[in-house]
RNA sequence: GCUUCCGUAGCUCAGUCGGUAGAGCAGCGGAUUCUUAAUCCGCGGGUCGAAGGUUCAAGUCCUUCCGGGAGUACCA
């Protein structure tokens, strides 16, 4: 416990105890944001408020003596006045940078005009016993930011702010959908078999009913059963998992929004997104849909361009048929593709997202899947290679998915034992019946969507990693032990 | 997984050709009633990520390991 704390500020706690002064008092006068008391300041000078928040820079003249309080809504400057503080004063010296307190004091300007509260009574709140990160570069360190969010937050400008951003995307997303009359669910997490998207998943074990179980990779196939009962209109935000690699633009667990909706195909949902973008950049935006990622500029205003996936992948790879397998096999071995046992579809499409994908600035509209890497979307009427998906594109990268849902519960089901005979991974090794029986009993035809709101976030607020649009990303666990015991080993083996 | 870079005081960072571990901030003592990265004087603070190896001598060179960043692969 007293590990890495500075035992400066063990002794000042220890020293405003014996003063009789609580370091943790069960509460302090909490007063009024400082934002609120910064807003028409002039007229409130010579009023009486009381702040809380957290001191910082204190810069001491032996009577007088300056520092600032933050909020989570601002900052103000603090004085000191020694006059002014009779009780405090003796004490001053054990409060300092980085700790809790709550002051009351008179609205006034210094003589250089900054706005400032002269303290007639300071409480402490919470004493800190470990010092901030330096004060004017605070916390740099990558993995300290990420291990230490709590440090993060309050050291570095501007993170505070990129995390309420997010929340407020996620508030106007909700709003966009209940103003549409969509009803927002909540599905299992924990599912006996997986399915929805194609990924890896976590496994784990229910201990009563002796049952293995898979952290979901998409809420999709619950999602659709809701509409077969008559819901018509639903989505959910939530946490899904994929057993995957971590990149700037992958964390293991991720936020997802899917929605469905009865009645509509895969054009009323381009719709549907066309609308959610422009929602988004008058609510977050303020209007503006100018957004710039990794350096480069991007318009997120709708409409969006269209390119079939077919067409495109003609433009990239002229004169390779997308389906014919040898063809597409030249094709991969030319771009140094892995070929040897993937099968033809996937290789095809291997070779789409080599050649095509950095070449969407987007944002754009990615139409027209083939039925092989599609396998719960409905087909083209003209042509049954191919089905009725889209996926939106902006800056290479993937950010959402969607589809006329496939409500033909035989195809479904031939689909799904296409899946178990090629089983790998990212497949579950069986079919999942009571997901074709609850199409048997019908489902109106539907549009579906799937959007990553990490990767949104990161659109939105210019991050480039998706670390800085999660709080708590996954980091590689430290071992306590593991140095320990290994010189402990060294030691007794001397 | 692969490639590459990084790890030095609580924090931000220097550390040359291998030759006695440094600065600023933070902290401690002192001065100071207008600072806002306050200033001035003095002081304390190190498992140089870990373990081996080479060497008279390793923060520095070599090997392995731990952790992280970036890229790449996987992510229909």
């Amino acid at each position: 416990m007293t590990d890495g704390i500075a035992g400066d500020r063990l002794d000042k706690l220890n020293a405003l105890r014996d003063a009789g002064i609580d370091p943790y008092p069960a509460r302090v006068a909490k007063g009024q944001p400082i934002a609120e008391v910064l807003d028409g300041f002039d007229d409130k000078i010579d009023s009486t408020v009381t702040i809380a928040g957290r001191l910082s820079q204190i810069r001491d003249f032996g009577k007088l003596r300056f520092s600032h309080l933050t909020d989570r809504t601002g900052s103000l400057q603090i004085g000191f006045e020694r006059d002014r503080l009779a009780e405090f004063w003796p004490t001053r010296k054990k409060i300092e940078s980085n700790d809790l307190i709550s002051v009351t004091g008179v609205l006034g300007h210094t003589k250089k005009g900054e706005r400032t509260i002269w303290a007639t009574e300071v409480t402490l709140a919470s004493k800190a016993l470990r010092p901030a990160p330096e004060k004017w570069h605070g916390l740099q360190d990558q993995e300290q930011r990420y291990r230490m969010r709590y440090v993060d937050l309050f050291a570095n400008p501007g993170v505070r702010e990129a995390f309420a951003t997010r929340s407020k995307i996620v508030r106007e997303v909700r709003n966009y959908f209940d103003s549409l009359d969509y009803l927002e669910v909540e599905t299992p997490i924990l599912q006996p078999l997986f399915g929805g998207a194609a990924a890896r998943p976590f496994t784990t074990h229910h201990n009563a009913l002796d049952m293995p179980l898979f952290l979901r990779i998409a809420p999709e196939l619950y999602l659709k059963r809701l509409i077969v009962g008559g819901m018509e209109r639903v989505y959910e935000i939530g946490r899904v998992f994929r057993n995957e690699g971590i990149s700037t633009r992958h964390n293991p667990e991720f936020t997802m929004l899917e929605s469905y909706e009865a009645w509509a195909d895969y054009k009323d949902i381009m719709d549907r997104v066309e609308g959610l973008f422009q929602h988004l950049v008058d609510k977050v935006l303020g209007g503006d849909g100018k957004v710039t990622f990794r350096e480069v500029e991007y318009d997120l205003k709708p409409p969006f361009q269209k390119a079939r996936y077919l067409d495109l992948f003609a433009e990239q790879n002229p004169g390779v048929d997308w389906f014919d397998h040898d063809a597409v096999t030249a094709r991969a071995k030319q771009l140094k593709l892995k070929t040897d046992g993937i099968e033809p579809a996937k290789l095809a499409n291997d070779v789409f997202e080599a050649t095509v994908e950095d070449t969407l600035s987007g944002p754009v509209f990615v139409h027209d899947y083939p039925t092989a890497i599609s396998p719960l979307a409905k087909r083209m009427v003209d042509d049954a290679r191919v089905t009725e998906r889209f996926e939106l594109f902006v800056a290479g990268m993937e950010l959402g998915n969607a589809f006329s849902e496939l409500n033909d519960a035989i195809d479904q089901e031939q689909r799904f034992k296409d899946q178990v005979v090629d089983k790998d991974d990212e497949t579950p090794g069986e079919v999942d019946v009571d997901y074709v029986t609850a199409l048997e009993f019908g489902m109106p035809p539907a549009g579906g969507l799937g959007i990553g709101i990490d990767r949104l976030c990161m659109l939105l607020t210019g991050s480039t990693s998706i670390r800085d649009v999660v709080l708590f990303p996954l980091l590689r666990r430290i071992d306590p032990n593991a140095n320990a015991g290994g010189d402990g080993e060294a030691n007794t083996a001397q």
